[in-house]
DNA sequence: CGGCTAGGTCAACAAGTGTTGGCCAACTGA
DNA sequence: TCAGTTGGCCAACACTTGTTGACCTAGCCG
């Protein structure tokens, strides 16, 4: 009750981390704004004075910049592993982008949210590297598909042998997978 | 009030019905036992009566067999379209697994329950084309990380890409990935 | 000093949830 | 015929959730 008083913005960018946590972890459903204003230590209607509402909190969370390399300068036939690397080190770092994949699993707005995203920033980043520009939308989903696919078994499900690889091995393994999906003739057909 | 009376199992049936369609199409958390009871035309303690609570519900619901094909009998270089054709098939015609998919995303329960069909169900058909059978985990798991990255893409966030792809287009992008998993060397380090 | 503002608490509301137990009515079979 | 079983409904309980509004109080500024 010393109504310990701190900074607002101070409290506002607490409640932003926990919040960042707490969906990241365990999704939106299941993240409750009292759980986020126990850990942030204030009132629960303290997040409300400063988001609004849940959902408004979500959206400031999930807000998210892949800050993707620029493709058109890595050496060809790399740029697959350049990708894969930078979507590891990414992901690793901070759930933000975990927290946005869980939401979307059940929530059809969370989806249209990274739709968006894939949409823009990992077209934009693929279609320089397109012959044809109205391909990367196609190839850019197929990346999407595969690095979306590893972070699903890493850190959502937790499949074992995906968690126990290093991040060096993921890209590994992975790379000539993205690569493919970014530069492949069209003229793939006879896949075998 | 007329007491519309049904076989008994019938009703079971049709619970189990409107509740994997339920779960497929808005996870766990955000489908109620009452919207399932409601289309089912029941009272929702009907559902109790008949499983006992929500969790089991789910778990009847989401038990999945993938009767996966014997890949041992594909040609080389065949194995990962027979798989990746299976799996298109296989979940563009009943959702369970997207249901299992969807919840798995934010209930670690549900994520151990698809662990355990990752590591038994595939790793089981994968074991056989593997010289080195301690490959197999792993090497199941990457190819979960394509083939659910996919499934994410196409029914979960719907990326028009991938939605648009036809049933044939997406295996034929897909498998040689498959493959590769599958069968590639493990001196591929080189991976250029 | 004195008032205004901003950070903060408290208590409650309204809605929705899973779940329970009691009751009813139609069949079934002895 | 009549008791037992079975499919079904109703109403409520206990709880959690997001959200609101009234109130408090430490400071800053005039």
């Amino acid at each position: 009750m010393p109504d310990t008083r701190r900074s607002g913005a101070e409290t506002r960018e607490r409640i932003l981390a926990v919040a960042r946590e707490h969906f990241a972890r365990q999704g939106y459903d299941r993240t409750t704004i009292r759980a986020i204003a126990a850990e942030a230590q204030i009132d629960p209607s303290m997040v409300m004075r400063y988001f609004g509402n849940k959902e408004e909190l979500f959206k400031v969370a999930a807000s998210i910049d892949l800050a993707l390399p620029d493709l058109t300068t890595a050496a060809p036939g790399e740029a697959g592993r350049v990708m894969a690397a930078h979507f590891v080190r990414t992901w690793d770092a901070e759930g933000t982008l975990m927290a946005l994949l869980r939401r979307a699993a059940s929530d059809p707005q969370a989806a249209e949210q990274m739709r968006g995203i894939f949409a823009s920033q990992v077209a934009a980043a693929v279609a320089p590297l397109c012959h044809d520009p109205t391909e990367a939308p196609r190839r850019a989903a197929l990346v999407a598909t595969q690095l979306l696919g590893v972070a699903l078994g890493r850190y959502v499900l937790r499949l074992p042998p995906i968690v126990e690889m290093t991040p060096d091995e993921i890209v590994t393994w992975v790379a000539p997978t993205i690569d493919r999906y970014l530069t492949a003739d069209p003229a793939h057909l006879p896949q075998k």
